[in-house]
DNA sequence: CAGAGCCCTTAACCTTGGTTAATTTTAGGA
DNA sequence: TCCTAAAATTAACCAAGGTTAAGGGCTCTG
């Protein structure tokens, strides 16, 4: 095990640690694992036992499932500063319901939920915390059910782009894809083709220019009057 | 307001309540309300305020989201002695997410929220409780995005049926569905026309028989296979 | 600089499952 | 028992988007 340098305050800047005395912080950071994955390296597997949680300090990582023919179906890009796998140290199987994976070299800080359940034990204000970060990703799969079953694929990329700039945004605005286009898409639920015969499209009509992974929404009423 | 007439051990029967004092009973039982609820009747809609949680006592209750034209996804069908709408107490904006109406006449029962925050305080035992319960619908609606996503329509019923069978059932089953056609269909994410379509389909290949609402699977086996 | 490999794009084609419309079946109420 | 409305079924048609195949462009490496 590499010993991390952690500073106290580097985790206390996620919610689910911003509630731990001094104490409880060193018992989590002793437990801390520093892990250095290089692009594409795998970090757990579907069927492997969860004996932690993660917090990525750089880089990004693909949470993702695999189908019996090998497609795979992307769930979530988690980038610096957010936690994954939390959820998992509460099933009953102690066992990882996804595959993780880096999107290119990343680190990230491993957590023992051994430990972290001990600490629980003592803090009903982290417990409260955690419960609020899982009804959090409760609902954003809610909104992924939503999309995917009440949206086509072009809604899905019109709403992944209108998330990506702040709600108030008003005029042209530049987003720049957080991975390879074919693995948006697949987070998109759309096959590369596909993604590509949309984004031609829609440049097309004038909604967006692209250019690479660079993305100009130029009309974004149109875009969030199309949202609903 | 219905004062209930509530046994303790009917509540502790449900894992949430299994670890309250009698004390802690008593105080969620006095914050409790019986409600009655005609067939089709609301219980509460997508924004409305979310001020309580629910135990089914009987019936069923759907709950579903609506699409801006006005379709419906049902996202779960909730039976007796289970409860929903737990998550919603720890989220940011104490609203609810989705629509929840009664499929048949139906009792639940309604828990305040604030009642049951406040007894969480009090016990790290029910937030370890209420943890295992939201990590258990978080891993449910990554099966649901799984299904969505990797698995065409007839998998999808396939999956659902097998379900309903205990993993070690071995022969013919007979599965008397929960809810009209209609209902399965949009939980499955599937079109009433489409979900005839798939049951003829099965049927002409022997692998159940349907008549009405009950469905015999007549070659489990098959079935399984197909489900990898 | 050449070659390999990956990513992206394009276009033609095809499949799944949605849509429309008409008919039958079922269940509940007068 | 009949009438009505909702549910279910069937079939023909259609469209979104997946599949297949081919080519272009980029980067990395030897």
């Amino acid at each position: 095990m590499i010993q991390p340098m952690i500073q106290g305050h580097e985790l206390r800047r996620h919610h689910i640690f911003a509630g731990l005395d001094d104490a409880q912080l060193a018992k989590v950071i002793h437990s801390a694992q520093l892990i250095k994955l290089d692009e594409n390296q795998l970090l757990f597997s579907a069927g492997n036992e969860a004996k932690q949680f993660f917090l990525v300090r750089s880089g990004r990582i693909k949470l993702y499932l695999t189908s019996a023919e090998g497609s795979e179906k992307v769930i979530h890009i988690v980038g610096p500063g957010e936690t994954f796998a939390e959820a998992i140290m509460f099933m009953h199987s102690a066992i990882y319901p996804i595959n993780a994976s880096a999107l290119c070299a990343s680190e990230v800080l491993a957590f023992s939920n051994k430990t972290f359940r001990e600490i629980l034990q003592d803090s009903v204000d982290t417990c409260f915390r955690l419960l609020a970060d899982m009804s959090a990703w409760l609902k954003k799969q809610l909104n992924e059910i939503d999309a995917l079953t009440l949206q086509n694929a072009t809604l899905r990329f019109s709403n992944y782009l209108l998330h990506q700039v702040p709600a108030t945004h008003e005029g042209p605005a530049t987003i720049t894809l957080e991975a390879a286009k074919h693995v948006i898409a697949s987070r998109l639920s759309i096959q590369p083709e596909s993604f590509s015969r949309i984004l031609r499209n829609m440049q097309k009509e004038g909604l967006i220019t692209a250019q690479g992974n660079e993305i100009i929404i130029n009309d974004i009423e149109a875009l969030r009057a199309q949202c609903v």
